[in-house]
DNA sequence: CGAAGAGTTGAATAGTATCAAAGCTTGTGG
DNA sequence: CCACAAGCTTTGATACTATTCAACTCTTCG
């Protein structure tokens, strides 16, 4: 079972100190943690897509943080724990959870873990840096295209992706709150790159045909690699 | 000359630790930061307007953060205080200037200091947020009244605001690259909001006439006031 | 007073949403 | 294992929103 999972299980920590954690699996649609709350577990996530999302009082939906593999998927430490957006499962999902205590606790005692946190913070401050130059600067053809280039490199770098292809589960209208399109355009979108011999997309998969070209397409850049990962940290107990 | 500023001076300390700073102007268009930097001093806004923004290769721009009164102009102190966007200002400044090592000690010296600057991170975290959410789904005209009343409660808890009206010395073209619209369309929707008598907005003075209706208009409610600001710990050394 | 920048206007166009209906997939219960 | 239901994807027609381009006016500042 863990062998897809080997790049995000832990190396042997110098320090000797790690944080165990246990293996949830949540359905589609699971909520992690509601606005308001202070969750209990905090969620690394190991297999499966989550997001968090913002609704208007009309029903208009949109996704400001795509959480994928590798991902924890509480930022909100940042707020004293207390969680001010819904994450929600978009798929089933598998996760090392986390006691929110033993966290903050190795954040005070090891600065190397709290500087870890940060660099997580950081990461995810710019991922929505991108996002509101994407969704306020770029047509839906190059946001769709920068969203499939994005998603493609996080997960290849969580070792989910061979080659050219990655599973991709999420629907299009899903996709569409994500980057600020309806499901009707986004569909129109992803036929257009289709013809353009870009991507392949069905059957929950995606192949990227060209990727320097789709790259170039959407002004994608790829961020940094973060050297510290929060997933370095964690120790999966066995025996669930 | 410091009467305008008072709501931004700093408070009686209890632990005696305060950071003292300097007096620093600058004019239009002058950086305080540039990406891969690591700046030498930091600035805590007192007056004027400042903003975060990234370009595509073909010259659109996207104003990403906007940096008012009472903002601490970095918040890349996530990022081990390496620059990732530049900080620009839109109008003339008045800034205290205070040095990186010494904003980095106390955070170290001081937990409630630390909380501070994460309290800090965590607001400007959520405005992106929030401008994710007005790119994606919000209309035009949403999105500018949206954006307006952002800037008067944000201008109005600093004390730099009066009754109904404040100061407003961006253009609209800037404007425009904070929302993500053409200057000329701000113009159509501003002229669309005059017409409503929503706001009066001329000779760089914003007047909101019904703050009740254009707040409804752009689904804006404030966020939530933050007890703990940086102001709180900053001292300004008279004698600039 | 003149120049440069900012705001305003109109017409034409491009891009995206909306609405409605028809195929496909996928997962489920019989 | 099949058949069905529900949810996704696809298609077409149409309406609307925002952009583009170009000109003109108004402010501001030196």
């Amino acid at each position: 079972m863990a062998h897809r999972l080997l790049s995000l299980m832990p190396s042997p920590d110098e320090t000797g100190r790690v944080l165990n954690g246990t293996l949830a699996t949540t359905i589609t649609h699971a909520y992690f943690a509601r606005p308001g709350e202070r969750p209990a577990m905090l969620h690394l996530i190991l297999e499966g897509w989550a997001c968090r999302y913002q609704l208007l009082p009309d029903g208009r939906r949109q996704i400001t943080d795509l959480l994928l593999p590798g991902d924890l998927c509480d930022i909100d430490w940042l707020n004293g724990f207390k969680t001010s957006l819904p994450a929600m499962a978009l798929t089933p999902m598998r996760t090392i959870a986390l006691e929110r205590g033993a966290v903050e606790a190795l954040a005070r005692q090891q600065p190397s873990f709290s500087d870890c946190l940060l660099t997580d913070a950081q990461e995810k401050f710019a991922r929505r840096g991108e996002a509101i130059l994407s969704l306020g600067r770029r047509s839906a053809i190059e946001r769709v295209a920068h969203a499939l280039c994005g998603i493609f490199v996080r997960l290849q770098r969580s070792g989910l992706a061979r080659e050219h292809t990655c599973d991709f589960r999420i629907t299009q209208l899903e996709m569409g709150d994500h980057v600020g399109l309806t499901s009707v355009h986004v569909n129109r979108v992803v036929q257009d790159l289709r013809r353009r011999n870009l991507i392949e997309l069905q059957h929950h998969r995606l192949t990227i045909l060209d990727f320097e070209k789709l790259a170039r397409l959407g002004q994608f850049t790829a961020e940094p690699i973060n050297d510290n990962p929060v997933s370095q940290y964690i120790n999966l107990k066995e025996g669930h």
